[in-house]
RNA sequence: GGAGGGGUACCCAAGCGGUCAACGGGGGCAGACUGUAAAUCUGCUGGCAAUGCCUUCGUAGGUUCGAAUCCUGCCCCCUCCA
């Protein structure tokens, strides 16, 4: 049985901000087992490990015997943005909705154990409302306090316009932890004001108002400390192939590692630090962040596809062997009508254009058979097989008939 | 409703009649150094069997030997006044 203080310092772990964490702590006094609430968005999920970072803390959450309650904020998505101004909220369709639902069970219950998780659409409820129930929901609070929202007091002062129907869906996710009675909503650090909104609305109805844990938002993977997300090209999608995110994870610099290691790894604080503490010794921060790639790659795809990652990593990097899979490929010397280097190397998918080929071989990134090529018109003879690497990384085997 | 500013490559941002495939920065790719680390340094960063040709500066036309640069229509953003 863990006790209150051990749960507390769990739920803490990585935590941003936990609001209150005197009520969270008298709550679990109170009750066994908390309702857990997260709200997604309906579009097309394709998460990543940032995303992981709270389905991780709702995974703590079920450890600990409690309630997770995934829900998915369909009501709007089915609106979409109706001054239309947001290309990325167009309306969705039930049958879009219901599809993407089915999308995020598969990657959520990779990390979340399923039969402690409660997949919830706000719809069930929205709905239902009627006008008068949304004049009465807006009645419980504001305009002012709206205001305090950062991107709503910042659009105000610049005279930038704040269409009516932004304001109601602040209220609306909130209104979401009131039919739900949640004990606790998790969300992003960007989150705060509407799950305090959330806190708010419970009180007006006659609620424990719930306890808001912010999560903060992961950094990506490469240089910098932008946070992660696709568009940045930072991220480390947990669909990806365990070999790309094994390498991923592996280029991650060492005072970063750390971070994952709290925020993305389910091992306990006590042997991270212990982990800390010999690298402090001498130990090479390379093989503590074998590991750490090793855990993730397990969580998405298994023990044995993580295994076979890392070492095809150690045998590939460490050891500075060839790959053991690459791209086979096959080309005509007469349908193609010639073996220039450079349309081989683009034919085979080495590179995206003959002006890239051209560019790689000049600076010295081209090697055929393990030689280096330094002659852009270089051309091969037929009958052969050969392999040609552009790079550390990509590699193929090309054959010549 | 009135006045003005602007849309340039992945992003930011110069250029304002030829020398512009377009300065500079970021990002990315590659090389050196390494632990495929990070930091640093160097090169590259539209396409094409290429000392040349083709496409690209919001969009459609026009002026010109020649336009990202000048003119006109259209679309879209922003600022100020009401």
């Amino acid at each position: 049985m863990t006790s209150i203080a051990e749960a507390l310092a769990i739920i803490s772990r990585g935590a941003e901000e936990i609001l209150r964490k005197s009520e969270l702590k008298q709550r679990l006094k109170e009750k066994k087992s908390l309702r857990v609430k997260a709200g997604f968005d309906p579009t097309a999920p394709d998460l990543h490990l940032g995303h992981t970072v709270l389905i991780n803390k709702l995974r703590q959450f079920q450890d600990l015997g409690h309630e997770v309650i995934f829900l998915i904020g369909d009501f709007t998505g089915m609106i979409g943005d109706p001054s239309g101004k947001s290309t990325t909220r167009p309306a969705l369709t039930r049958d879009e909705v219901q599809a993407n639902a089915q999308t995020y069970k598969e990657q959520i219950f990779k990390i979340l154990d399923p039969d402690k998780t409660y997949v919830e659409f706000n719809s069930r409820w929205m709905d239902k409302m009627d006008a008068s129930d949304l004049v009465k929901l807006a009645a419980k609070h504001t305009v002012a306090r709206m205001l305090e929202r950062d991107d709503f007091h910042q659009r105000y002062l610049n005279n930038q316009s704040i269409a009516i129907h932004e304001f109601l869906y602040p209220l609306i996710q909130g209104y979401d932890s009131v039919a739900l009675k949640a004990d606790v909503e998790l969300g992003g650090t960007d989150q705060k004001f509407n799950l305090l909104v959330g806190r708010q609305l419970q009180e007006a109805y006659g609620q424990a108002p719930q306890i808001v844990l912010t999560m903060p938002i992961l950094e990506g993977y490469r240089a910098g400390s932008e946070k992660m997300s696709k568009s940045l090209n930072n991220y480390i999608g947990i669909t990806e192939p365990p070999s790309e995110i094994f390498g991923k994870i592996m280029s991650i610099d060492d005072e970063k590692m750390w971070r994952y290691f709290e925020l993305l790894s389910f091992r306990p604080m006590t042997e991270v630090k212990d982990m800390q503490g010999k690298v402090r010794k001498g130990t090479n921060p390379r093989d503590i962040k074998v590991q750490l790639a090793e855990e993730i790659v397990t969580r998405f795809h298994g023990p044995a596809l993580a295994n076979k990652a890392k070492d095809e990593f150690i045998n590939r990097f460490q050891l500075g062997q060839m790959p053991e899979n690459m791209r086979e490929v096959e080309l005509d010397s007469n349908k193609e009508g010639n073996l220039w280097m450079g349309r081989v190397m683009t034919v085979s998918g080495l590179t995206p254009s003959t002006s890239e080929a051209i560019r790689m071989i000049s600076s010295g990134a081209v090697r055929i058979d393990g030689k280096k090529v330094t002659d852009k018109d270089t051309k091969i003879a037929s009958g052969n097989t050969y392999i040609i690497q552009v790079g550390k990384r990509k590699f193929a085997r090309v054959t010549i008939k």
